[in-house]
DNA sequence: CGCCAGGCTTCTA
DNA sequence: TAGAAGCATGGC
Protein backbone atom coordinates (compact mmCIF):
# COMPACT_ATOMS: atom_id res chain seq x y z
CA UNK A 1 0.00 0.00 0.00
CA UNK A 2 1.35 3.49 -0.67
CA UNK A 3 0.13 6.37 1.07
CA UNK A 4 0.87 9.59 -0.62
CA UNK A 5 0.27 13.30 0.90
CA UNK A 6 -0.49 16.11 -1.25
CA UNK A 7 -1.20 18.72 0.79
CA UNK A 8 -4.71 19.68 0.18
CA UNK A 9 -5.47 15.59 -0.01
CA UNK A 10 -3.99 12.30 0.22
CA UNK A 11 -3.90 9.54 -2.36
CA UNK A 12 -3.87 5.77 -1.38
CA UNK A 13 -3.04 3.34 -3.92
CA UNK A 14 -2.33 -0.05 -3.90
CA UNK A 15 -4.30 -1.51 -1.14
CA UNK A 16 -5.76 -4.39 -3.65
CA UNK A 17 -9.54 -4.36 -4.39
CA UNK A 18 -12.38 -2.03 -2.89
CA UNK A 19 -15.66 -0.93 -3.76
CA UNK A 20 -15.67 1.66 -1.68
CA UNK A 21 -19.26 3.00 -2.80
CA UNK A 22 -21.31 0.04 -2.09
CA UNK A 23 -19.01 -0.91 1.11
CA UNK A 24 -20.29 2.13 2.88
CA UNK A 25 -23.44 1.98 1.58
CA UNK A 26 -24.80 -1.46 1.75
CA UNK A 27 -26.11 -1.90 5.56
CA UNK A 28 -23.30 -1.99 7.44
CA UNK A 29 -22.87 1.30 8.55
CA UNK A 30 -25.49 4.38 8.35
CA UNK A 31 -23.51 7.19 8.55
CA UNK A 32 -21.73 7.99 5.03
CA UNK A 33 -23.34 10.27 2.32
CA UNK A 34 -22.49 10.33 -1.16
CA UNK A 35 -22.42 14.12 -2.08
CA UNK A 36 -22.74 15.64 -5.81
CA UNK A 37 -19.20 15.08 -7.21
CA UNK A 38 -19.74 11.49 -6.28
CA UNK A 39 -17.57 11.34 -2.82
CA UNK A 40 -18.38 9.91 0.15
CA UNK A 41 -18.71 12.42 3.50
CA UNK A 42 -18.59 10.35 6.88
CA UNK A 43 -17.68 10.59 10.30
CA UNK A 44 -16.08 8.03 12.79
CA UNK A 45 -13.68 7.90 16.01
CA UNK A 46 -14.93 11.34 16.33
CA UNK A 47 -13.12 12.42 12.91
CA UNK A 48 -14.77 13.54 9.67
CA UNK A 49 -13.45 12.64 6.65
CA UNK A 50 -14.40 13.18 2.38
CA UNK A 51 -13.39 10.14 0.64
CA UNK A 52 -13.59 8.99 -3.02
CA UNK A 53 -12.36 6.40 -5.46
CA UNK A 54 -10.76 6.37 -9.12
CA UNK A 55 -9.01 3.94 -10.84
CA UNK A 56 -7.85 1.62 -7.97
CA UNK A 57 -7.16 4.96 -5.99
CA UNK A 58 -8.43 6.21 -2.91
CA UNK A 59 -8.66 10.57 -2.66
CA UNK A 60 -9.20 11.93 0.58
CA UNK A 61 -10.02 15.29 1.70
CA UNK A 62 -10.71 16.67 5.20
CA UNK A 63 -8.25 14.80 6.76
CA UNK A 64 -4.85 14.79 7.65
CA UNK A 65 -2.07 12.04 7.01
CA UNK A 66 -1.89 11.01 10.62
CA UNK A 67 -5.62 10.70 10.78
CA UNK A 68 -5.34 8.58 8.05
CA UNK A 69 -2.38 6.29 9.31
CA UNK A 70 -3.85 5.92 12.80
CA UNK A 71 -7.77 5.88 11.72
CA UNK A 72 -9.12 5.38 8.18
CA UNK A 73 -6.24 2.92 7.38
CA UNK A 74 -7.78 0.17 9.87
CA UNK A 75 -11.57 1.57 9.32
CA UNK A 76 -11.69 0.73 5.75
CA UNK A 77 -10.11 -2.73 6.64
CA UNK A 78 -7.20 -2.23 3.95
CA UNK A 79 -4.57 -3.78 5.64
CA UNK A 80 -6.12 -7.32 5.09
CA UNK A 81 -5.33 -9.36 1.66
CA UNK A 82 -9.47 -9.42 0.69
CA UNK A 83 -7.70 -11.00 -2.89
CA UNK A 84 -7.16 -14.19 -1.22
CA UNK A 85 -10.37 -14.11 0.56
CA UNK A 86 -12.34 -13.20 -2.51
CA UNK A 87 -10.67 -15.84 -4.85
CA UNK A 88 -11.53 -18.44 -1.72
CA UNK A 89 -14.96 -17.44 -1.88
CA UNK A 90 -14.90 -18.02 -5.90
CA UNK A 91 -15.15 -21.76 -5.11
CA UNK A 92 -18.79 -21.46 -4.41
CA UNK A 93 -20.92 -20.72 -7.40
CA UNK A 94 -23.33 -17.98 -5.54
CA UNK A 95 -20.31 -16.11 -3.89
CA UNK A 96 -18.66 -15.96 -6.61
CA UNK A 97 -21.23 -14.77 -9.18
CA UNK A 98 -21.82 -12.43 -6.07
CA UNK A 99 -17.95 -11.41 -6.35
CA UNK A 100 -18.03 -10.46 -9.87
CA UNK A 101 -21.56 -8.70 -9.77
CA UNK A 102 -20.49 -6.42 -6.48
CA UNK A 103 -16.57 -6.65 -6.54
CA UNK A 104 -14.46 -5.99 -3.39
CA UNK A 105 -17.01 -5.50 -0.33
CA UNK A 106 -15.00 -5.08 2.58
CA UNK A 107 -15.97 -5.26 6.31
CA UNK A 108 -15.76 -1.56 8.14
CA UNK A 109 -13.87 -1.72 11.64
CA UNK A 110 -16.48 0.55 13.18
CA UNK A 111 -16.29 1.99 16.69
CA UNK A 112 -17.86 -0.99 19.06
CA UNK A 113 -20.25 1.54 20.69
CA UNK A 114 -21.09 2.61 17.35
CA UNK A 115 -21.79 -0.61 15.79
CA UNK A 116 -24.10 -1.81 19.27
CA UNK A 117 -26.09 1.26 19.38
CA UNK A 118 -26.72 1.75 15.23
CA UNK A 119 -27.92 -2.16 15.29
CA UNK A 120 -30.11 -1.94 18.40
CA UNK A 121 -32.12 1.01 15.83
CA UNK A 122 -31.81 -1.25 13.13
CA UNK A 123 -34.38 -3.91 14.51
CA UNK A 124 -37.43 -3.93 12.98
CA UNK A 125 -36.77 -1.13 10.79
CA UNK A 126 -35.94 -0.27 7.35
CA UNK A 127 -32.55 0.99 6.39
CA UNK A 128 -33.58 4.64 5.15
CA UNK A 129 -35.12 5.13 8.64
CA UNK A 130 -32.39 3.40 10.10
CA UNK A 131 -30.50 6.57 8.74
CA UNK A 132 -32.54 9.08 10.05
CA UNK A 133 -32.65 7.85 13.47
CA UNK A 134 -29.15 7.78 13.51
CA UNK A 135 -28.61 10.62 12.02
CA UNK A 136 -30.91 12.44 14.69
CA UNK A 137 -29.28 10.99 17.44
CA UNK A 138 -25.63 12.28 15.96
CA UNK A 139 -26.90 16.37 15.16
CA UNK A 140 -28.99 15.75 18.77
CA UNK A 141 -26.36 14.16 21.07
CA UNK A 142 -22.78 14.33 18.94
CA UNK A 143 -20.37 17.17 18.87
CA UNK A 144 -20.05 19.63 15.96
CA UNK A 145 -16.77 18.95 13.90
CA UNK A 146 -16.87 20.28 10.47
CA UNK A 147 -20.07 19.75 8.87
CA UNK A 148 -20.82 16.66 10.70
CA UNK A 149 -21.71 15.46 13.97
CA UNK A 150 -19.80 12.46 16.01
CA UNK A 151 -21.51 9.67 17.31
CA UNK A 152 -22.29 10.17 20.84
CA UNK A 153 -20.40 8.38 23.91
CA UNK A 154 -22.23 5.71 25.88
CA UNK A 155 -21.80 8.05 28.29
CA UNK A 156 -23.43 11.07 27.12
CA UNK A 157 -26.57 9.30 26.34
CA UNK A 158 -26.27 7.32 29.67
CA UNK A 159 -27.18 10.88 31.74
CA UNK A 160 -30.34 11.33 29.17
CA UNK A 161 -33.68 10.09 29.71
CA UNK A 162 -36.42 8.39 27.54
CA UNK A 163 -38.00 11.91 27.11
CA UNK A 164 -34.71 13.87 25.63
CA UNK A 165 -34.43 10.65 23.61
CA UNK A 166 -38.07 11.40 22.45
CA UNK A 167 -36.30 13.46 19.33
CA UNK A 168 -34.99 10.05 17.71
CA UNK A 169 -38.56 8.82 16.88
CA UNK A 170 -37.30 5.14 17.10
CA UNK A 171 -40.53 3.87 18.93
CA UNK A 172 -39.69 1.53 21.34
CA UNK A 173 -35.51 0.95 20.94
CA UNK A 174 -35.12 4.02 22.93
CA UNK A 175 -35.46 2.29 26.39
CA UNK A 176 -32.95 -0.32 24.80
CA UNK A 177 -30.82 2.32 23.75
CA UNK A 178 -30.47 4.09 27.44
CA UNK A 179 -29.96 0.18 28.80
CA UNK A 180 -26.98 -0.31 26.11
CA UNK A 181 -25.35 3.22 26.90
CA UNK A 182 -25.93 2.52 30.85
CA UNK A 183 -24.25 -0.77 30.92
CA UNK A 184 -21.83 0.48 28.50
CA UNK A 185 -20.38 3.38 30.42
CA UNK A 186 -20.55 1.64 34.04
CA UNK A 187 -18.66 -0.66 32.82
CA UNK A 188 -21.14 -3.32 33.31
CA UNK A 189 -20.28 -4.06 29.81
CA UNK A 190 -16.77 -3.49 28.12
CA UNK A 191 -16.91 -3.99 24.99
CA UNK A 192 -12.97 -2.86 24.05
CA UNK A 193 -11.87 -6.14 26.22
CA UNK A 194 -14.96 -8.31 24.54
CA UNK A 195 -12.58 -8.26 21.40
CA UNK A 196 -10.59 -11.02 23.06
CA UNK A 197 -13.68 -13.27 23.85
CA UNK A 198 -14.99 -15.57 21.85
CA UNK A 199 -18.15 -15.14 19.13
CA UNK A 200 -20.44 -17.02 21.74
CA UNK A 201 -18.89 -15.36 24.78
CA UNK A 202 -18.90 -11.96 22.93
CA UNK A 203 -22.96 -13.04 22.16
CA UNK A 204 -23.76 -13.98 25.90
CA UNK A 205 -22.36 -10.52 27.40
CA UNK A 206 -24.15 -8.22 24.67
CA UNK A 207 -27.37 -10.41 25.17
CA UNK A 208 -27.23 -9.16 28.61
CA UNK A 209 -29.08 -5.89 27.18
CA UNK A 210 -32.12 -5.43 26.94
CA UNK A 211 -33.12 -4.89 22.98
CA UNK A 212 -30.09 -7.43 21.96
CA UNK A 213 -31.03 -10.25 20.72
CA UNK A 214 -28.88 -12.77 18.99
CA UNK A 215 -28.85 -10.82 15.70
CA UNK A 216 -28.11 -7.79 16.88
CA UNK A 217 -25.01 -8.64 19.46
CA UNK A 218 -23.87 -10.35 16.41
CA UNK A 219 -24.21 -7.17 14.05
CA UNK A 220 -22.06 -5.84 17.03
CA UNK A 221 -19.54 -8.74 17.03
CA UNK A 222 -18.93 -8.53 12.89
CA UNK A 223 -18.73 -4.91 12.44
CA UNK A 224 -17.51 -3.56 15.58
CA UNK A 225 -15.59 -5.96 17.25
CA UNK A 226 -14.64 -6.95 13.72
CA UNK A 227 -14.91 -10.34 13.72
CA UNK A 228 -15.21 -11.58 10.50
CA UNK A 229 -16.19 -15.06 11.53
CA UNK A 230 -18.69 -13.80 12.81
CA UNK A 231 -22.13 -14.51 10.68
CA UNK A 232 -25.36 -12.56 11.52
CA UNK A 233 -28.54 -13.92 10.84
CA UNK A 234 -31.65 -11.65 9.90
CA UNK A 235 -34.63 -11.85 7.83
CA UNK A 236 -32.84 -11.44 4.65
CA UNK A 237 -29.85 -13.73 5.24
CA UNK A 238 -32.70 -16.77 6.75
CA UNK A 239 -34.53 -16.11 3.15
CA UNK A 240 -31.70 -16.26 0.73
CA UNK A 241 -29.36 -18.94 2.80
CA UNK A 242 -32.72 -21.43 3.12
CA UNK A 243 -32.92 -20.69 -1.02
CA UNK A 244 -29.79 -21.08 -1.79
CA UNK A 245 -28.17 -23.66 0.60
CA UNK A 246 -30.75 -26.07 1.21
CA UNK A 247 -27.99 -27.86 3.25
CA UNK A 248 -26.72 -24.78 5.12
CA UNK A 249 -23.95 -22.26 4.47
CA UNK A 250 -20.88 -23.97 3.96
CA UNK A 251 -18.67 -24.41 6.72
CA UNK A 252 -15.41 -24.16 4.57
CA UNK A 253 -15.89 -20.32 4.83
CA UNK A 254 -16.02 -20.23 8.55
CA UNK A 255 -12.94 -17.67 9.12
CA UNK A 256 -14.49 -14.97 6.78
CA UNK A 257 -18.25 -16.00 7.04
CA UNK A 258 -19.14 -12.70 8.10
CA UNK A 259 -17.66 -11.46 4.45
CA UNK A 260 -19.64 -13.76 2.51
CA UNK A 261 -22.98 -13.03 4.91
CA UNK A 262 -22.50 -9.38 3.45
CA UNK A 263 -22.60 -10.64 -0.02
CA UNK A 264 -25.47 -12.77 0.52
CA UNK A 265 -27.19 -9.86 2.33
CA UNK A 266 -26.10 -7.28 -1.25
CA UNK A 267 -27.72 -10.20 -3.19
CA UNK A 268 -30.91 -10.73 -1.30
CA UNK A 269 -31.78 -7.00 -1.23
CA UNK A 270 -32.91 -6.95 -4.89
CA UNK A 271 -34.39 -10.21 -4.97
C1' DC B 1 -53.99 3.45 2.49
C1' DG B 2 -51.72 -1.12 3.48
C1' DC B 3 -47.69 -3.73 3.76
C1' DC B 4 -43.35 -4.15 5.54
C1' DA B 5 -38.87 -3.26 7.84
C1' DG B 6 -30.77 -6.08 9.04
C1' DG B 7 -35.83 -8.19 16.02
C1' DC B 8 -36.75 -8.52 20.75
C1' DT B 9 -39.48 -9.48 24.89
C1' DT B 10 -43.22 -11.51 26.90
C1' DC B 11 -46.98 -14.43 27.01
C1' DT B 12 -49.06 -18.90 26.01
C1' DA B 13 -49.64 -23.79 25.22
C1' DT C 1 -39.24 -25.23 23.35
C1' DA C 2 -41.91 -23.35 19.98
C1' DG C 3 -44.93 -20.04 18.22
C1' DA C 4 -47.66 -15.80 18.32
C1' DA C 5 -48.69 -11.18 19.87
C1' DG C 6 -47.27 -6.65 20.67
C1' DC C 7 -44.10 -3.23 20.29
C1' DA C 8 -43.34 2.67 17.57
C1' DT C 9 -42.62 4.77 13.50
C1' DG C 10 -42.50 5.73 9.01
C1' DG C 11 -40.53 4.25 3.84
C1' DC C 12 -42.54 2.94 -0.22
Amino acid sequence: MKICDMGDKIIISDYGEFNLGLSLDCGQAFRWRMKPDLSWQGAAFGKEINIREENNTLIIKNSCIDDVKNIWIDYFDLNRDYGKILSAMSADSVLSEAVLRFGCIRILRQEPWEALCSFIISACNNIPRIKGIVERLCENFGEKKDSMYSFPSAKKISLLNQEDLSVLRAGYRIPFILDAARKVSSGEINLESMKSLSVEEAEKELMKINGVGKKVADCTILFGLSKSECFPVDRHIKRITEELYPNGFPAEYRDFAGIAQQYLFCLSLDK
